[in-house]
DNA sequence: AATCTAATTAGATTATTATCTAATAAGGGG
DNA sequence: CCCCTTATTAGATAATAATCTAATTAGATT
């Protein structure tokens, strides 16, 4: 981790307008023209806005036919937010991304031979992991009915109702009239 | 919480030459004319920026004769750069002030009836809590020799190495030469 | 009082940037 | 293929701010 890019993340967000735009994207995506509006302003200033934030990796975009609809990515805001308060510490290297090897230990501990999740793990870190490891079992593209992605879940855990439940807020998937679809990769928080 | 100040406080850290001015100070304190030196700048810019990091107290300055030396109040600047992570939470108005009420609370859940501490408490803002009350039986502005800390340390608990260690760690007081003095409050991270 | 040192203020320069209007691009649907 | 909607780019304007030199203030010591 440079100096200059913690820089540019408070430079970014030490604005009215892009703070205004993340705290209204905390209650769930929003397309350009409806964050304009909800903020008074025209949608070249939004345009503007939303190209520094996606710079600095907090938000990410998904397209649906027109309208692109921006979401805010809650763990790299905080993994920046707190990245001041380890300034010149050896850790500010290691924490932005997550190696593979951490990956695999993570798995090994929590799975056993056959595959079994042993337990949901507490630590967000780690439980992101182990439901990127759950959810590559899923198609890209291709829409599931509830009883599918919990037949999936239950291989893993039998409790697949918390489990659904993590990937939708981590944005691993999108549910849409009981049917779940996975989101692309970039929205994933990991 | 407004947010104008969490804005202000972005905007201020959002520069390359303030963060490494914390990242100075986060080794401990200097003056400005050593600050200038480390930075290869100009006291007048070091006065400019130090103001700047004191309008959003995260640095706090003590004199000593002709000389002033700028601390950084770590916790401070713990709790600003996790409020937006917080954008719209009830919890964000809270934090910033911990109110008398919390703070009776926590010394009754602490302190027994006779006035002794049951146990250091694990939680920063709870032993902040805790050592202020015990160091508001010295005196300010007095020279202390260590054996006369411990033994006021003793009438509230045994373990007057850590609770010493913890004083010094949180700017409470200060060491020269085995003599240990109160610091202004402003000092305190509480 | 005179002097030394450290800090701050004043004023100027230069660079950056938030916002707008107008124009252009991109993607879908009739 | 033309029109509609949404997003982006271009260009202009006005405001903010980082840094310097020079001047001033503040405290302490002789």
């Amino acid at each position: 981790m440079q100096l200059d890019r913690l820089v540019n993340f408070h430079k970014t967000v030490g604005d009215k307008t892009r703070l205004r735009i993340i705290g209204l994207l905390k209650e769930g995506p929003l397309h350009g023209q409806a964050i304009a509006g909800k903020l008074g302003l025209t949608p070249p200033t939004i345009s503007h806005h939303i190209t520094k934030l996606k710079e600095i990796d907090v938000i990410v975009q998904r397209r649906d036919k027109n309208t692109i609809y921006y979401h805010l990515n809650e763990r790299k805001l905080s993994l920046l937010a707190s990245a001041i308060t380890k300034l010149g510490d050896e850790e500010m290297n290691t924490e932005f991304q997550v190696s593979d090897e951490e990956k695999l230990k993570v798995l090994s501990n929590f799975f056993d031979d056959n595959g079994q999740l042993k337990s949901i793990p507490a630590q967000l870190k780690k439980r992101l992991i182990v439901l990127e490891h759950i959810i590559k079992g899923l198609e890209p593209g291709k829409s599931y009915p509830e009883p599918k992605i919990n037949e999936h879940i239950k291989k893993y855990h039998e409790d697949f109702a918390t489990i659904r439940r993590e990937f939708i807020m981590h944005h691993f998937m999108t549910r849409d009239k009981g049917y779940y679809e996975l989101n692309p990769r970039e929205l994933w928080l990991i």
